[in-house]
DNA sequence: ATGCTTCCCATGGTATCCCATATATATCCA
DNA sequence: TGGATATATATGGGATACCATGGGAAGCAT
C-alpha cells in the first residue's frame, strides 16, 4: 500500500524540473507506470498529486456514472481535464509544466507534502502557513480520524 | 484501458488540420482504427470524441433503452446521426468537417480536454469558463467519486 | 484542367535522455 | 572509535529525439 509521508524541499531548475523526493519514489517503485499524476487542488493554491494506478481506479468509478449526464461531463472535466500524467526520467525528476508552475506560483523551491495515498506541492511560504492553519483547526474543532469504514465523512 | 487526460491547445491550419495531442495518440495506439470519432456535443457548444472501439460501447448502452423509444429515437440521432470518423495522417493530425469547425465556432486553435474514455475539443476562451463553472459545480454540489462498486443511476 | 484531399518531408522549438558533479548517508576496516 | 571508502540522492548541463506545424507534391473527383 502507498504511503506518502514527511515533507520534502526540492529545488526547481530553469528547465522546470524537480527530484521526487527519494522516499515517495520508492512508494512508486511497484507501479506499472513510473510517474505520477498532477493536478490542481480544487481548496488550495497548490498542486494535489498521486501513483497512475490511483487515476485509473478513478477512472473506473467514474465509468458508473451516466455518460452523458451534466455530473459526470462536470467530475471529468474538473478531474481528467485538469490532470498530467508526468513520466519520472532516468533520475527520478519530472518537469513541471508551465501553467501548474503558475497556478501554484513557483518560484524555485517545491515543498512536497506527504499525505497518505495522495501528496501535496507547496511553496516553502504557503505551506509554512498552511500548516499553522491545519494545525490550529485540528485543535480547536477537535478533529479526529474515525475508526472503521471510513469514507470520508464530510461531503 | 484508455485515459485521455490533461489538456492541450493546439493550432488549426489554413487546410482545417489539428493534431491529436501525443498523449492521446499514445491512448490510441492500440486501436485497430487509427483515428477518432467525433460529433456535436449534446450539451455544449464543443465537440467529443473517441476511439472507434469505444462506439461499440456506447452502441451497447444504448440498446438498455427501448428500442421504438423515443429517448432512444433521439439519442440515436444525435450521436450516430452527427459523428464522423476521421482517420489520422502520418503525422497524427485530422482534418476537421467544415461543419463541425462552425458549430463550435473554432478559429484557430483548438483545445483538447481529456476526460476519461472521452475527450472534448473546445475554442480556448469557451473552455476557459467551461473549466470554472464545472469546478464551481463540483464544490457547490459536493459531487465526489463514488467508492466502491456504484451503479450510477440508470443501467 | 480546377478544386479538394491525402501523403510526404522540412523546420523550429521543446522535452527527454544521458552523463557529470556535489553533498549527504551508510559501510567497512584498521 | 576514527577515518576512509562506497552508496544514494539531488542538481546541473549538453546532446538527442520527438512533436507540432507549415508547405509542397501527388492522387481523385468533378
Amino acid at each position: 500500500m502507498t504511503l506518502f509521508l514527511s515533507t520534502h524541499h526540492n529545488k526547481i531548475d530553469k528547465k522546470g524540473r524537480v527530484s521526487i523526493p527519494a522516499s515517495f519514489r520508492g512508494e512508486l517503485s511497484e507501479e506499472s507506470f513510473q510517474g505520477v499524476v498532477l493536478f490542481r487542488s480544487n481548496i488550495h493554491q497548490c498542486l494535489e498529486g498521486f501513483a497512475w494506478s490511483y487515476m485509473q481506479e478513478i477512472g473506473k468509478r467514474l465509468d458508473d456514472f451516466d455518460l452523458f449526464s451534466a455530473e459526470q461531463d462536470d467530475l471529468a472535466t474538473s478531474i481528467f481535464g485538469t490532470a498530467v500524467q508526468l513520466s519520472m526520467d532516468g533520475d527520478g525528476r519530472i518537469v513541471l509544466p508551465k501553467d501548474l508552475i503558475e497556478f501554484a506560483q513557483f518560484d524555485e523551491k517545491a515543498t512536497f507534502v506527504g499525505m497518505g495515498k495522495k501528496f501535496q506541492i507547496w511553496t516553502p511560504e504557503s505551506f509554512e502557513s498552511r500548516r499553522d492553519v491545519a494545525r490550529q483547526a485540528v485543535q480547536s474543532k477537535g478533529l479526529t480520524i474515525p475508526k472503521g469504514a471510513h469514507d470520508g465523512g464530510r461531503k
